[in-house]
DNA sequence: GGCGGCTAATGAAACCTTTCAATTTCTGCG
DNA sequence: CGCAGAAATTGAAAGGTTTCATTAGCCGCC
């Protein structure tokens, strides 16, 4: 193990002061085409790496944002993290994945680090509607987009519109016939979730039908196991009062439901008809294709990120902008009987 | 937005010595609760942040950790992710996922990122078997720790027995009395998919048959697309000469195969049996429910950072160690007709 | 030959924290 | 009351880069 090479040595090698050094990394067009060379070679000798912390210190900010998401393991998620990054790389920047889990506390948690490392900019599905975090946060300079969350206009959001998702659904199940309809999704105090539900609801309005067409089941988490035991606890209804028909919150949850009536001998959409949320890669591929409300997952990504470097650039002028995508139903044959 | 505050700030409003201030944060024993109260009192006030680059610049190095996987789309990294985050979190480390997405470019943009930053170790699961600049890095005084990957005696490395996990998939298929089988994986030059390779050659020796058994489909990629494309391929032939099984290198392959069969009804696995491997979560929710190999992703990556941390902290006594898992095949309906 | 105007290169200051040897304050005891 | 020893606090140095006001070097033109 070698003693890291500094500018310092660099200079020294090259002939040059360290000024020059850093000229040649930052501003290679001030330099003389000679001279740049001289160094880079020197550099290449050395095998100098620059210290980014020494930098960012000059600075005063990364050149990293950070991501922070409710859960990793929805491939939702690592879409729209697909966008994100390939946006910032464009950029110069690099992104930090953080996930919250859903938990308060983690979100917390990464939000500090995210400040003691001076993040370039903060790009955050919330756990809560309101996060007081986040607005120090804005308050100290550093820029933050809300991810998949509708925001007043004192802020910058990108989302997909939740509600509009969530009457396509409801009015899609309504059209097939259905009388009896769960909707399956939780904790409620997720925004996503809750709009998606006030949607259906308006969705049920709109067709005339009474409020109690719709049974609110109310999960634990938003993954493939919660699905599983909303599943058994519906198989578990008497045929005549169980739904013929669950719009869940997401597909983990969708895709739990499915195996459940899969292994239980429930035909789908014969006796359950299901509708997911995201369109995942793995909805088209389930044990019976799920018909889901697609967003625009990498789209939402970008959008978020082109946002967040505006802020920052523009600092000033920056006006604060809510960009709202519109889903789209995708028709599969979970609610298409052959 | 307010001039953030920084230790001298806090020590003159606390009426105490910088070295004070930084003694409460990180030996807070050192110093008289009274002082301490004191100083706490003046971080909450002036809302002083520490700024996580002049602490690395002094101490040479950051308290992060590099996690360079090839494709965070799938599943089995999600989750190698979450064991690597909670064990590094236990020990005061955050970690940054990094998406080589099996590209060699942008595998080494992420490592020079990385060095740039002084990071305290790597987690890599390399995109070539032979990547000189792992060896740079590590002999720069960066502990690397192979992901994934078996490898020689001379650096850390985490695996799980591949060629196991291919015997174990080709012995179940041969067991099932199938005489035309396809393997489908690729590219080869991903070690973990010519060791599934090895395997299911070894199983097909030791089971007797003909070499010719066994046809070698490269795909382009080991994701869902890939896997709908080789399943178009497939379901081209001619019914006599079509394989009766296909092994999957890994679980996405699988069901864009099941997926493509599922369409084109040809029945899985009366015409085609499928295992995958990875068993994802997904796998058990899949059209139909696939048989998969499983590989303890999670402990995978609480084992990877263990030993990434014993070679940082032991840096001179510390022995290199090649920890192997042994997989495990989980038998579904893909390949056992009712 | 001298001088204006230009490009290229210089080097010290600044960024903010941690460390550690040195100093001050406190405690208990003779 | 003085002193030894322990405990608490101090303050300057160090860490590596970037910035920017200066200085140096060069060319062409009067």
């Amino acid at each position: 193990m070698i003693e890291p090479a500094g500018v310092i040595d660099v200079a020294e090698r090259a002939g040059v002061s360290v000024g020059t050094v850093s000229n040649v990394l930052n501003h290679p067009e001030r330099v003389a085409p000679a001279t740049r060379d001289r160094v880079l070679r020197a550099i290449a000798e050395l095998g100098f790496v620059r210290n980014e912390a020494a930098r960012q210190l000059r600075a005063g900010r990364s050149r990293t944002v950070g991501l922070v998401v409710l859960d990793v393991g929805n491939p939702f998620f690592t879409d729209l993290a697909g966008g994100v990054e390939k946006t910032a790389g464009d950029h110069g920047l690099s992104v930090v994945l953080c996930n919250s889990g859903d938990d308060a506390e983690r979100e917390e948690h990464h939000l500090s680090l995210l400040q003691e490392q001076r993040a370039f900019g903060i790009l955050i599905t919330p756990v809560a509607t309101k996060t007081p975090a986040i607005d120090v946060i804005r308050g100290r300079g550093t820029p933050v987009v809300l991810v998949d969350h509708s925001s007043s206009a004192r802020q910058c959001s990108v989302s997909v519109n939740d509600q509009i998702g969530g009457e396509l659904a409801m009015a899609h199940l309504i059209d097939k016939g259905h009388q009896r309809i769960a909707f399956v999704g939780g904790p409620l105090s997720i925004k996503q979730v809750s709009e998606r539900l006030t949607g259906a609801r308006k969705a049920l309005r709109a067709a005339g039908m009474r409020p109690g067409a719709l049974t609110v089941v109310e999960t634990r988490a938003l993954n493939v196991a919660a699905g599983r035991q909303t599943g058994d606890a519906i198989a578990d209804l008497p045929a005549k009062t169980r739904p013929t028909a669950v719009f869940c919150a997401n597909d983990l949850l969708a895709l739990g439901v499915l195996q459940t009536m899969t292994r239980r001998r429930v035909p789908v959409p014969g006796e359950l008809a299901i509708v997911g949320y995201d369109d995942i890669d793995f909805a088209s591929a389930a044990a019976v294709p799920l018909t889901s409300v697609r967003q625009p997952s990498a789209q939402l990504g970008q959008a978020a990120m082109e946002l967040l470097i505006d802020e920052a650039r523009a600092s000033h002028s920056h006006q604060h902008r809510q960009v709202v995508f519109e889903p789209e139903l995708i028709v599969r044959e979970s609610t298409t009987p052959d």
